[in-house]
DNA sequence: CAGTGGTCTAGACCACCAT
DNA sequence: TGGTGGTCTAGACCACTGC
């Protein structure tokens, strides 16, 4: 008879979607409800927080909580390191780089980061290849006032990906995804059709308030990122 | 002198980003940090537990608690309606409905939503304005087994998204993003040149195990989809 | 087997905020 | 201002799993 928090969340979300409880209706408190499961209010708080982190209720003080009216529901993609996404499949990896030059950072970056002008930068062009055919291209700029180590680093061997990742683990980013269009020099690096549509993701990345990196990955035509929410 | 569970998880990762547990390493357990924090160990454990919901550490009974080798983060994206989107910026929200008919399941769809053969499926194509602008495609199939209920629904005023977001309200999906040529057709709706480069998402959304509706939207050219994590 | 995290309890105090 | 959720406690038992 001792209901788990995972019962009761299964539960809830069952009556919920079964349409006990409509959009925008009021949920039972969580004192009827662990008297009615017969379990402590813990057990019920920590059921109905973890709707509420999933979008499904909305919980307020002394308002209770509530179906929430508009399902604003999110999708959680993982963000995977290229190597692993690639071995991942049984496929062989490769990388190259392709360009590396030392430069005050251009304005868009300057914008994109909050850089003072003539910030120093280190900007570098890879390839990521799976079986040989090349799978992303990487453009990478690292703010060397945050991260002067990187001017040291060759990246011959090892991509900047996998450097920044083992140097500067935990930091925030910000992320965006969109279509574009190759253009002639990415449709030759990456063996496809000028115009081709190309899936694009770009990524800012801030450690302790500062800005480290930027970065925009294109992917070869086809390319898909999915998940389930 | 009492620690909150944020207060130990904001101290935890400091302490993890400032690299005095490097990735690979081991935390003390949450018996020691209680003592150490000078709280109870369900406060260390909430902490803790949250820290492993974000990917930051990986925990094991018995084994205890590591920071993550690899950082397998994941970013969150909402999935809005599009009249909220729209309104939300404060531009004018209109919707027309293109084309409507029932059928069975063309093949491909019988194979992405597991539907038998014959299977009725109701197609549904609209278009989604902004300021009067075409914003979006979409393109729905809703399987009327499971929703016979569609079939009398006239969606001349109100989209399928918002009839099905009413009807079937809490639901699984799987989705997944792309980027696709605009063919001519999709250029003449969406008042763009064929070959542009477009996003496109895909949605399968399930309900109690049966297969409700796919849906595919194409978005003008230059649509970005934004995220922190 | 023994150490670790996972969960539940019964009670308490507090912050918030709709009425 | 009273009702609601947010959090913490001290203790307990259990499940898993590396040794």
């Amino acid at each position: 008879m001792t209901a788990t928090y995972r019962e009761i969340k299964a539960d809830l979300l069952g009556q919920i979607s079964g349409g006990r409880w409509p959009p925008g209706s009021l949920l039972p408190n969580e004192n009827d409800l662990a008297q009615s499961y017969g379990c402590a209010r813990a057990t019920v708080n920590r059921a109905m927080r973890e709707l509420a982190e999933e979008g499904i209720v909305e919980r307020k003080r002394k308002a209770g909580t509530r179906v929430r009216m508009s399902p604003l529901r999110e999708a959680r993609f993982e963000i995977p390191l290229v190597r692993a996404e690639i071995e991942g499949r049984g496929a062989a990896y490769r990388y190259a780089l392709v360009r590396r030059s030392q430069m005050s950072a251009p304005p868009w970056l300057r914008a994109r980061l909050d850089l003072p002008p003539e910030a120093p930068v280190l900007h570098l062009e890879c390839v990521h290849f799976c079986d040989d055919l090349p799978y992303q291209l990487e453009d990478r700029w690292i703010n060397l006032t945050a991260l002067p180590q990187a001017a040291k680093q060759c990246f011959d061997i090892q991509g900047p990906n996998e450097w920044l990742v083992q140097t500067v683990p935990y930091s925030d980013a910000q992320i965006s995804f969109a279509a574009v269009g190759a253009d002639p020099d990415v449709a030759l690096q990456l063996g496809c059709a000028a115009g081709d549509a190309l899936f694009q993701t770009e990524r800012s990345t801030w450690w302790q308030g500062r800005a480290i990196t930027f970065v925009r990955l294109l992917f070869q035509p086809g390319y898909r990122m999915s998940a389930r929410y």
